[in-house]
DNA sequence: ATCCTAAATGCAAATGAGTTGCATTTGCAA
DNA sequence: TTGCAAATGCAACTCATTTGCATTTAGGAT
């Protein structure tokens, strides 16, 4: 999993621990806990003996150099932490297993943020209370297609 | 505060404590904390004796009749709850003080749940993944107009 | 109005995610 | 190769939230 060189971003030490959780994240396809990286690394070596406390550190680490992104999710009630990989991104969260399907498609896509600060759709809602908006989180709930089946 | 008779909902018991809730979170102009909602009644009524763990409780059984709703916005680590109130409200957050401007503008409006399903811009969405979706949740975030002063 | 019982509360102890202090180890630049 | 600032392990701690249990109370039945 980590054998293959690889170039780490720069700016940070790259302890073992580090590029342990690099490579979950890099390869996560949806935002994971501090307990699921864990996890994930005690899988992968059995025979490793983290502190917990390192993990959290560096993911702390991380988030101030703008390598990972830290997000809640509705139902969840832990902070989920996903490699930064500058695509806007935003999910669907299935309401029944909490799995988070990555939606690359943005329904605010064309509202670029200066339409947002007085122009545009976004008009009523930056005049009105003198708010500048910088960003925006989109959070899709629903079913999955296994639990959809499930449920009816 | 809570002298006014006033109709509450019905389906369960109405003591005094969630009395005492109903009115701060039905007065709330934005999504308060237990710890928020516990201080606010210290406030009003600085000889009570609350048990916190009543206030979870009540939340918990607001929550579970639909009277009240839980969410989590980025920057705060707790859960906020506020009274359902059957308005699609979005909030706009402020990066710096977490104050919640309500926003009851929704750019998705014109995208109802049944085109978010197989037709209109979320086809690609619902189509590529099976995705049946139920609800949505969007954040907007920026500086509010005093952080924003500060900020430069 | 009074009784009765299930539900709600107070209290204190437990849980669990996340943090922190400190002694030890380790990247990595010189 | 060496030195040191930064990173780690470990254990103790914080703080939001939960839970067990004894006591109280809302509100329907009498």
């Amino acid at each position: 999993m980590a054998e293959n060189r690889q170039s780490y971003p720069e700016g940070i030490k790259w302890t073992k621990q580090r590029k342990d959780v690099f490579h979950i994240l890099n390869n996560a396809t949806e935002p994971m806990s501090a307990a699921q990286i864990y996890a994930q690394i005690l899988k992968n070596e059995p025979d490793v003996n983290y502190a917990v406390s390192t993990i959290y550190r560096i993911l702390a680490a991380f988030e101030e150099q703008g390598f990972v992104e830290k997000t809640t999710f509705m139902g969840d009630d832990t902070v989920m932490y996903e490699w930064n990989k500058h695509e806007h991104t935003h999910y669907a969260v299935c309401l029944n297993c909490h799995k988070k399907v990555p939606v690359h498609v943005c329904p605010l896509e064309h509202f670029d943020h200066h339409d947002m600060m007085g122009r545009g759709p976004w008009a009523e809602i930056a005049k009105s209370d003198d708010f500048v908006v910088t960003a925006h989180k989109l959070e899709l709930y629903g079913y999955c297609k296994e639990c959809e089946k499930i449920r009816k």
